[in-house]
DNA sequence: ATTCTTGTTGCATC
DNA sequence: AGATGCAACAAGAA
């Protein structure tokens, strides 16, 4: 489910337990989120530990506490989190969930639970297909400061991303918005979101995109990731009905583009489920936009 | 019962 | 060496 909005949705769900220690710690040992570390011992690392900062970098979450002591997780397809608060009212739990926002998964699905005075939060992931990491370090992880630059980023810039479209220049431009070390947080919603603002066919290899495209392309990524990290990352809310992510999980949908309304297409496509408009992204790039820069392919 | 899934990785094959 | 495609991972929903 999470990808960059959703991941920071779900990295303020542990807020309330900021600058509040850890009292201990239930973990799931032997649950997959945990393959190749020791589940235990991060539980004991934990311990007693004074949470106090927490960080988004694409779909990566980054949790500090005190004593030198990080801990990672990847919420893969289905992970959540959230915090639940023991001390509202005489012995009733309040859930910090809003109207709207992800139920809670059954207890045997919560592999971490960090458990502060008054308060617990979870992580639980269903398929573990998430990760959950801890280190050891004085300041920022190595393999965190290195990660590729951020969409919203001054770093990703237009030129970067024209060489990188280049090299990944036989890919459909569907596979290079999926791809993490090119475009953090994008995931398979976001992606069809972005191709159908720009009127892209999702199939078109991505040297096929012209500098105006890869202008295009760039901007409506920003654009993206600023308005779903606003409506869904705070309040988990609902875009407006002129997104295509309201139409494209029901069938027979139209496209929502005003003067379109052509019916949209689902079919697998750099093995996902791609949901486009065959109107108004048929042959978009090679027919929209000048052909190949050849300058820029090879110089 | 069957097929689907908003993610990543390891491996085979160019 | 580097790019590309696909099966596998696991559980629940439709």
């Amino acid at each position: 489910m999470p990808e960059l909005a959703e991941v920071e949705f779900f990295r303020r769900q542990w807020d309330p337990g900021l600058g509040s220690r850890i009292t201990s710690v239930d973990v799931h040992p032997e649950a997959r989120v945990f393959r190749g570390v020791d589940a235990n011992k991060i539980a004991r690392r934990l311990s007693g530990r004074r949470f106090l900062s927490s960080h988004a970098h694409g779909k990566n979450l980054l949790f500090r506490f005190s004593g030198g002591v990080w801990l990672s997780c990847h919420l893969g397809m289905t992970g959540r989190l959230w915090s639940i608060d023991s001390r509202a009212g005489a012995g009733s739990e309040a859930r910090l969930h809003r109207p709207g926002s992800p139920a809670e998964d059954a207890p045997r699905h919560h592999h971490l639970v960090l458990h502060q005075r008054g308060r617990r939060l979870v992580f639980s992931d269903p398929r573990m297909f998430g990760r959950i990491v801890l280190r050891e370090c004085p300041d920022v992880p190595e393999w965190w400061s290195s990660l590729p630059p951020e969409i919203l980023s001054p770093a990703f810039t237009r030129t970067r991303l024209a060489g990188l479209l280049a090299r990944r220049g036989g890919s459909p431009i569907k596979a290079v918005l999926l791809d993490q070390d090119i475009f953090p947080g994008i995931g398979n919603w976001m992606a069809d979101e972005i191709l159908w603002r720009t009127r892209t066919d999702p199939s078109l290899p991505a040297a096929r995109l012209g500098p105006d495209a890869i202008g295009g392309l760039w901007r409506a990524a920003r654009r993206l990731c600023r308005d779903a990290l606003r409506i869904i990352g705070t309040d988990w809310g609902r875009p407006p009905e002129s997104w295509l992510f309201n139409h494209r999980w029901i069938d027979n949908q139209r496209c929502p583009r005003p003067e379109c309304g052509a019916p949209l297409s689902r079919e697998v496509i750099a093995g996902r489920t791609t949901c486009w408009c065959p109107t108004c992204q048929e042959g978009s790039g090679g027919r929209r936009e000048p052909p190949v820069d050849d300058a820029l392919r090879r110089p």
